[in-house]
DNA sequence: TTATATACTGTAAAAATATACAGTATAAAT
DNA sequence: ATTTATACTGTATATTTTTACAGTATATAA
């Protein structure tokens, strides 16, 4: 099997995480507008490249007439295992093998967001926006969050979740609880590193 | 999930027949040629009452914007698409089209306990326990539910979520907020239907 | 008897889509 | 220095496709 370009490889990708999202596959100008193209013309040759390279096959004449016939990466077909990762009090949450408590068969699309994994929650902090312990807080790895996002923060060996508010060099870290006071941290003196943001939460009953 | 009529069951079986050997869903016509229709119509037909009984979802606007909810055969590994049911007013949350207002990808076994669908909360009256406006609720429909459960229950046209207790003929559905009052029912003078109880929750960020 | 649901035909217009053609730009190969 | 391959933009058009509307026919329920 011929290898594919970089960008070959990126139309394939796209076209074949469109079909499990939607079940059908995209159309030139979807794929243009998930890739930043500005022309259909660019999908469509990358498409016949990759027709030619014996990924896909393409149905001439139909719309979205698009088979991929032999899958770049292999999509497991059941359903993922998100692990969940326990709020330990010392050192980032990582996703090796010793710190994950169980995993819970769901879609990682399943909220508006993708996500990484569930972190469980420890303490009453946040408890006045409806986040209780125990409760998963669904995270997805980025540092790109924006003010009033609801965050993963280390502080030296300190994990926590708060409610993110930075001006400058002034960070503020807010509880949703009113027996918690506000963690402020000044960056200029001590360093803060963004694990991700909650895009969601799930609580067993 | 409601019946199909034997021309819907001909129809969904083609559309999961042409999926399976083109990778892609068919068109109207298609549909038409494959079963001998001789109007696009009768497919647009067919199609609309097996998305209004759920077991498809069409994507309005795109062609061949059919995706496969619910199998006949049980060959679509796919993860499953958890109903969202607001929690109207009147009337039982029925799982008809016209009350489902999305679809969350997710598996059904996420929870200690399988659900069959999700509530959409409206209102403060759990909030003590955590459970805010438009948060969703995972409901497993049942009739077997034991005191302190999360449950649903319909008096007479209202449908409500609240903690189940219950003594002989005396039922007490108890709000998670100081602000409201508990409903109580003598059940011999008030039928009280139980749709379901609580085996979960998620809420997007 | 009058609805009501199922099950279509036939037509047509609007919107979505594939796809051809004419270019531009860049890097690597010859 | 010229070709060749990759990687696009931009435009236009023919075709595909969805989808609305107006009917017809039949069986079943109220």
């Amino acid at each position: 099997m011929k290898e594919l370009t970089k960008q070959q490889s990126k139309v394939l990708a796209c076209v074949e995480v469109y079909l499990n999202k939607t079940g059908f596959p995209p159309t030139r100008a979807e794929i243009c507008k998930e890739l930043g193209f500005k022309s259909p013309n660019a999908a469509e040759m990358h498409l016949r490249a990759l027709e030619k390279k014996g990924y896909i096959a393409i149905q001439s004449g139909s719309s979205r007439g698009i088979s991929v016939v032999k899958s770049q990466q292999n999509f497991t077909q059941s359903p993922d295992q998100m692990p969940v990762i326990g709020l330990v009090a010392a050192g980032s949450p990582t996703l090796a093998e010793e710190n994950i408590e169980k995993r819970i068969p769901c879609d990682p699309n399943m909220f508006a967001d993708s996500f990484d994994y569930f972190l469980k929650v420890k303490g009453l902090s946040m408890i006045e926006a409806g986040i209780h312990e125990d409760d998963l807080v669904a995270i997805k790895k980025t540092t790109d969050v924006k003010n009033g996002d609801l965050v993963v923060v280390r502080l030296e060996d300190e994990v926590t979740l708060k409610y993110f508010k930075q001006n400058n060099h002034n960070l503020e870290l807010i509880p949703a609880n009113k027996d918690f006071s506000i963690i402020e941290v000044d960056l200029r003196e001590q360093e803060a590193f963004v694990e991700g943001k909650s895009v969601g939460l799930i609580r067993t009953h």
